[in-house]
DNA sequence: TCCGATAGTACGGAACTCATATGTTATCTT
DNA sequence: AAGATAACATATGAGTTCCGTACTATCGGA
């Protein structure tokens, strides 16, 4: 099924288990596509019953799993303009998801960090997928699990490289 | 690493076998997490290029893959106010990326459908991320791509169910 | 034919994004 | 050491977007 967002690949030319392999990578392709978009849907839901927005939920991932960092270098991972981080850390400060601090040694910079309080919340609202993704783990040995946390962390790896190729050019 | 966004399991009661097979399917959600953030980075820079917004991009994603569909229909799907997305597809339209036509046999509805024009730009945008997942797919053999595919389909089917269970409700 | 339901969109107020300007604070130059 | 320059975060304002509501057109049933 061709569309709009990825193409097929070579034409076949060739055949047997060069073709089928080609085959499951394309299928890893477009399963990775769909997943993308309802990880993002999921997001969205999330988002949509803390009152906060999809970009800033992003923001606050960020912020939770890269430790206290700087508004600048966060908006440079987040790649949005500063201006707006700005208003991002606005509403999440004002709804108790991060704190702002001047940081001593450079009294221009600030340093942004988590607070634990409202963390429940949003384990809570992530419950059902995480249970379900239990579920689906059950069905692997230990072996298959390590090659599928491992092909999951390069591919995260190569999106962030791809990104960063489009943001250099 | 404890982070706001997840918690980490159970607490050590067992040990061996049981907890490194623990260990994994955390490093597997750890994973999925980063890879989430990532991929989502990754739509937001091509969308830049494009002059197309994240949410827009996701709506143009979903008409791609769930063929010509009605306005509402998307709406549902993309979990987003009727109102909004009438916004989204004046965007679309006017860039050249969709068209709406009345559909004949009910003419309150409308088919939005994707054109092929632009199609090659997007492709050129994700080139980048294709050749890096066509690297990483070249150090499996065909079974594990169909593992992994089939994880990730799985995984994206999860997903889908969590965001519906939280729309639900 | 009349009426309620449905699909899509227009409208308007509130909120958001981003380019630019501003006020501090650090660092460099000489 | 003092002034110039750079870096950092944020204030400001114009343009855009979101979403609750209202409106028009159309369909299906009584």
């Amino acid at each position: 099924m061709s569309s709009v967002l990825s193409d097929d690949g070579p034409g076949p030319e060739d055949s047997g288990a060069a073709r089928r392999r080609r085959r499951s990578t394309t299928a890893i392709r477009e399963s990775l596509r769909e997943l993308s978009i309802q990880l993002s849907l999921l997001n969205h839901q999330v988002g949509a019953r803390l009152g906060i927005k999809d970009a800033d939920l992003d923001c606050l991932d960020l912020i939770s799993r890269h430790g206290p960092l700087s508004p600048s270098s966060l908006a440079r991972l987040a790649g949005v303009h500063p201006a707006t981080l700005t208003g991002v850390l606005d509403r999440l400060e004002r709804g108790g998801w991060v704190t702002r601090e001047r940081d001593p040694a450079d009294r221009r910079a600030v340093q942004v960090r988590t607070l634990r309080e409202r963390a429940a919340e949003v384990i809570q609202l992530y419950a059902g997928m995480n249970s379900a993704m239990e579920q689906i783990c059950a069905g692997y040995d230990e072996a298959e699990l390590d090659v599928l946390a491992d092909f999951l962390r390069r591919t995260a790896q190569a999106g962030h490289g791809a990104t960063e190729e489009l943001a250099a050019r």
